[in-house]
DNA sequence: CAACTATATTAAAATATCATTATTTACTAA
DNA sequence: TTAGTAAATAATGATATTTTAATATAGTTG
């Protein structure tokens, strides 16, 4: 017997629910931040390279390269190396996705 | 003349930008907490007492309640005084559909 | 009123995040 | 090889966030 009355969930769901929530909340964290949210408005339709990055966003090229490692780290972002340069892209289509649906929520006129 | 040789957006585009920015980024960073996102699951249908918040979400009644001060001063929740017991809802129906969107991106089976 | 329940507030310590500066590594080209 | 460019790393200080524990406030009930 069951001590609350209505278990919604059972306990493997209870441990799914608990890794997505973590998961969510990890890239979330990487995603809520100014620059970085600049950073993926900026790569959100081709892959861009850390200088082009740097100029368009608008900070220190360390700074900029500290919060690409972050997303990078975070399975936000992948990127690619050609040369001198290294060629940063949005990894996961969900997130392209859900980076689409913050601007429908977020973006002036709608 | 304007030195760059394609400017995709003009100075009040850049201004409106600039505060999509920040507002979104304010309310992602609200909601990118384990323990907020949880409760957030918890009122995305219906509207909460705190000590039901409290029990489902499990952590100290205090730890609950600073973390709905923060969700509401953000704006993400709104709130309801009945007797003795405060009641938290989701404010915002943008959030509402954030949160759908957040699930369907992030939720195990799909 | 006194005891109790529900929620909020405060203070403090632990931890995490961010920007800055300096340095380093990898690559290219002269 | 040397100089130059692109990017990453490391160290530091400043600030912000998070948790815990203790206490306070507000409402209820006997």
């Amino acid at each position: 017997m069951n001590k609350s009355h209505k278990p919604a969930f059972n306990n493997a769901d209870l441990v799914a629910r608990q890794r997505d929530i973590e998961q969510a909340s990890r890239s979330l964290k990487a995603i809520s931040h100014p620059l970085r949210l600049k950073i993926l408005c900026v790569l959100s339709h081709y892959e861009v390279s850390v200088q082009d990055i740097v100029d368009s966003v608008g900070t220190s090229q360390s700074n900029i390269s500290q919060h690409l490692s972050i997303l990078r780290d975070k399975g936000v972002l992948g990127s690619r190396k050609d040369g001198n340069k290294v060629f940063y892209r949005v990894a996961d289509p969900r997130t392209i996705k859900l980076l689409e649906m913050i601007q429908e929520v977020f973006c002036s006129p709608h």
